[in-house]
DNA sequence: CTGAAAGCGCTTACAG
DNA sequence: CTGAAAGCGCTTACAG
């Protein structure tokens, strides 16, 4: 008959040992005879006997968990809905679990929410999701003096650790794309171009391409909600205002999947009135009708990245700063909604 | 100068009282005067005292974390990619959120590992995903003496804590609506048909009401992948086979989306040539062209009754066994997908 | 090689 | 009303 619990304390009565040394055979330290360690080793299979974290914690500080944080919406409260997010937690989750490491999902509203958390949680390190460059989310971290890595944020401080795309060049392909196959006049459709966000480079990167064609116009830079809603009404400010349009590049594939619906409902045949790009490549594109030509990213990979910054930081704190910020590859993946210009 | 931690034993001294009478204060436990509790709560404050939920844990065995259990996929050991997981873990986190808990995210692969999460970790509750009948989670549960509450499960065991949506009925409006429009010949294309699964309720729906029209037909039952891959295939399959079939109703919007490319690419028209129905009614089905015809249901709000009902456990065991099932409420929104039935 | 003891930061009877 | 002390389950010097 087991004990409500089995602790370290009645494995170590069955071997016939002190808890020390019980510690030591799990812990693989201290001096243990083989003898010994065969003995205790088998009690705690036999009891199945499994360490508890909470005081392991207490006495060594670490948690073992880290935290994921990510923004929740107003005022309902709920983490924000990305296609993204569970593909990313994904990632973080498969490469956490293999150092046995647990993590905390956690919608956050504030500075000081997040302070708390990581305070009275003990968390190892944290990963921050699309924070913004004048974040008071950074002061906490650094306050908290604490691993973090921040994903898909762009800060100018090369001491933080962070994991995004190559924006710039993955939305440059795109304008190449579409230069190649003779558009020239291109509309652009971002979501919030705050500094520094993943949208100011992706702008960046098509900027510079359409500029060397000398095609860039400003005029066609349209900002709008990066959603399906979002796409959809911009939509109408491109056929209405910009009927010289022949090509829009998306900077998400949500924003894309609206765009679609209100083309079709005003009539519009893609590619052939309008082609059209997306960005992340998440797994509907593929389903879309045409397939969307979009830039996609690994996004499982940048959760795995993460939590490997997050172990170069537990390990040691002398990580170079040059290699802080890491850019995961993008590619472009050709679809059926991109087709020469016609007017040529 | 702050000390590198603010522990209950600084918070006391600064106070010039004892750790028992802070401790007390915080908990709203034992006769504390309001002076000294004033004085207490004010020091508190000017250091920004943050309890240790490993010590508090320790000594109450209570860690204030729940678990949300998925299952992962071999042999990457992903996270199961669903368009649903985001959503609901959001209506966890923001209802655990409420009462001060964190949840846990853990992707797990056998009987084993979620043993030892829940045993190492000290969870209060566990949240169990998509678990199949025979499942050896339920036993790990049982004997782990934990409160567990299973999402999206049908055991017949009335003891078990489970919330799911009225599947059958759900099923049934959808077959209603198509038969309403004439339709006889109806397909159905179900992910795998585990018993009491998702998918086994909502063909009882189906066959029940398409019974009663005496048109069910067993043939026309078609399993499939819960994938948009799934779907692709299967339209190949329903084609191909049963040209006499008018209209199908899939168990999931994603396996629709499949059928939905599929279908464009034979020269399908949609709902001229063939009337379809998903089921759940995540966000894309609003943009899917046409719109989809879809059983809604909440999924978030699946994640908030799952967290209540784990609260109802930790207070009282009493919960009266005729309440642990909870099915919550779909409804049929109607999309763009479905017409008349023109062989009449 | 092994164990007794201190201590991590809390809560909870218990005594005063 | 307030505090001293025990104890939750571990790890870690330290002594033997």
């Amino acid at each position: 008959m087991l004990p409500k619990q089995v602790t370290i304390k009645y494995i170590a009565e069955k071997a016939n040992v002190s808890i020390a040394t019980v510690s030591n055979v799990i812990n693989g330290k201290g001096r243990v005879s083989e003898k010994t360690a065969e003995r205790v080793r088998s009690v705690i299979q036999q009891y199945r006997y499994q360490g508890n974290i909470a005081a392991k914690n207490l006495r060594t500080k670490k948690s073992y968990l880290f935290g994921v944080v990510v923004s929740v919406t107003q005022p309902e409260r709920r983490l924000k809905d990305n296609p993204f997010y569970w593909e990313l937690i994904s990632g973080v989750e498969a490469e956490a679990s293999d150092y046995e490491f647990a993590i905390a999902l956690k919608g956050i509203d504030s500075a000081e929410e997040l302070s708390a958390f990581i305070t009275q949680r003990d968390l190892d390190g944290v990963i921050i999701v699309g924070a913004e460059e004048d974040s008071s989310f950074v002061k906490v971290a650094e306050e908290a003096n604490i691993p973090a890595v921040y994903i898909d944020s762009y800060f100018e401080d090369v001491n933080l650790y962070q994991v995004r795309n190559e924006d710039e060049k993955g939305a440059a392909s795109a304008a190449k794309h579409l230069l190649d196959l003779g558009h020239r006049k291109i509309a652009l459709l971002s979501g919030k171009l705050t500094r520094n966000s993943v949208n100011y480079f992706r702008w960046q990167g098509c900027k510079k391409e359409l500029s060397a064609f000398n095609c860039y116009d400003e005029s066609l830079l349209i900002e709008t909600d990066t959603s399906a809603e979002g796409g959809y009404h911009a939509a109408d400010d491109i056929i209405g205002k910009f009927p010289e349009v022949t090509a829009v590049i998306s900077f998400s594939d949500i924003t894309a999947l609206g765009l679609y619906k209100r083309l079709d409902e005003k009539g519009y045949d893609i590619p052939r009135d309008l082609s059209i790009t997306g960005f992340d490549g998440v797994y509907f594109t593929n389903y879309m009708i045409p397939k969307l030509t979009t830039v996609k990213q690994d996004v499982s990979d940048k959760g795995v990245t993460a939590v490997n910054l997050l172990f170069a930081q537990i390990q040691n704190n002398a990580w170079p700063v040059e290699n802080r910020r890491i850019s995961l590859p993008v590619h472009l993946i050709d679809g059926n909604s991109t087709a020469p210009c016609k007017i040529l």
